[in-house]
DNA sequence: CGATCACCCTGACATAAGTCACATGCCCGG
DNA sequence: CCGGGCATGTGACTTATGTCAGGGTGATCG
């Protein structure tokens, strides 16, 4: 018997997961987390030997979550499970010992084989991605390059970011000119879009 | 036998709501479709007693599906079943005849109890998300306005918003001023944000 | 019929955003 | 121990945004 962890922010949907893998006569859910931290605390109390972790959570997010619980309980697999196919939320996964990192448009029908390959020490990845994740290469953005972009992502002015993060106007707007360089986009919003969408921030 | 269709373009989601739906002794999955378009064809063809459809879809999205489903086949109940609990997206399911709204943040187990309730006749809406629509009031912004905002949303310059729509740049400017002010925000960001928050797109 | 409102445009203006050149200091790897 | 990258700052500059004050049209409604 495979006894698996579950954590999802959405209740409907950790709800349906746990029906679609109560349907397999191996598998176990053991524990069901709305959250990473949740997560984290149930990994270490019921020691699952699958955690499969969405990464859009409030609280620690997923991938956040993946490291802790392979920190705190070496002997469970860690999946990640999420809707956004990003480059750098693979990388990331993988740089936190995921063993398997699946999005939610692939077929339902595999979730349950991911499950048991995971189990027998294989690594599940989405080849496609894998190649996207290679060739889009890695986060080109610094730290503070970073900083700049969440802060300014909810429409904030440079004056409003130069407060939040205790710096000078002209250096926020240095970092966000070179950032948008970096990015090869026209201005911050792209900027801030694009390093979104390929999972750097 | 309550006959169901089911529209959601996540895989894994979709199929994890029908072994959700598929435990109950009452209910039948009839039919499946991944967008609204599909699901308009298949609802028109199968004829289900319900139809869940999820908003976010590619294609024509839930609230316009659910507008066709229910022109063509009067006698499906449509169901709204979406990850953001918006305003404005309540009120145009209210208004595109949907029987109820609910969000997967909800009860994984009233899930099966509102499909009966809808079938029985009855409107099946979160109270607290009735209560923040009415507060909300309606959709401020003119249908110039919304154009700007989206076509605007995704970092292009104003340059770029005239040239597809067919405006001057002044225009443009004006509208998003206006539409600035409705919103009672600093910028365009901040206004294309909320006004998203609410459903108003 | 006249008021009202969404729609479209122009021009002028103040402010915000983005670029560039050039500093300083820190730390790390060759 | 020196070069390069990152973090931080300044000042000057160009361009993009947002605001204001107008002036037109057509549709709708009391």
């Amino acid at each position: 018997m495979i006894r698996v962890m579950l954590a999802e922010d959405q209740n409907l949907v950790r709800g349906a997961l746990a029906a679609l893998l109560g349907l397999e006569e191996d598998l176990e859910i053991v524990a069901e987390a709305a959250d990473g931290d949740e997560a984290v605390a149930l990994a270490g109390r019921v020691r699952p030997d699958v955690a499969l972790l969405d990464i859009e959570m409030p609280g620690a997010d997923g991938l956040t979550a993946a490291a802790r619980i392979r920190a705190a309980v070496p002997g469970c697999h860690v999946m990640i499970l999420t809707t956004f196919g990003r480059p750098g939320y693979l990388r990331r996964a993988m740089e936190a010992g995921a063993s398997a990192f699946l999005i939610k448009d692939g077929p339902a029908e595999q979730l349950a084989a991911a499950i048991r390959r995971v189990v027998a020490g294989e690594r599940v990845i989405d080849p496609a991605l894998a190649a996207a994740a290679l060739s889009a290469g890695p986060n080109p953005l610094s730290q503070r390059e970073r900083d700049v972009l969440v802060a300014g992502s909810g429409g904030a002015t440079i004056a409003d970011i130069a407060t939040r993060l205790h710096l000078s106007e002209g250096t926020v707007r240095n970092y966000l000119s070179s950032a948008i360089t970096k990015v090869g986009v026209r201005n911050r919003i792209e900027a801030a879009q694009t390093a979104e969408r390929n999972g750097w921030l």
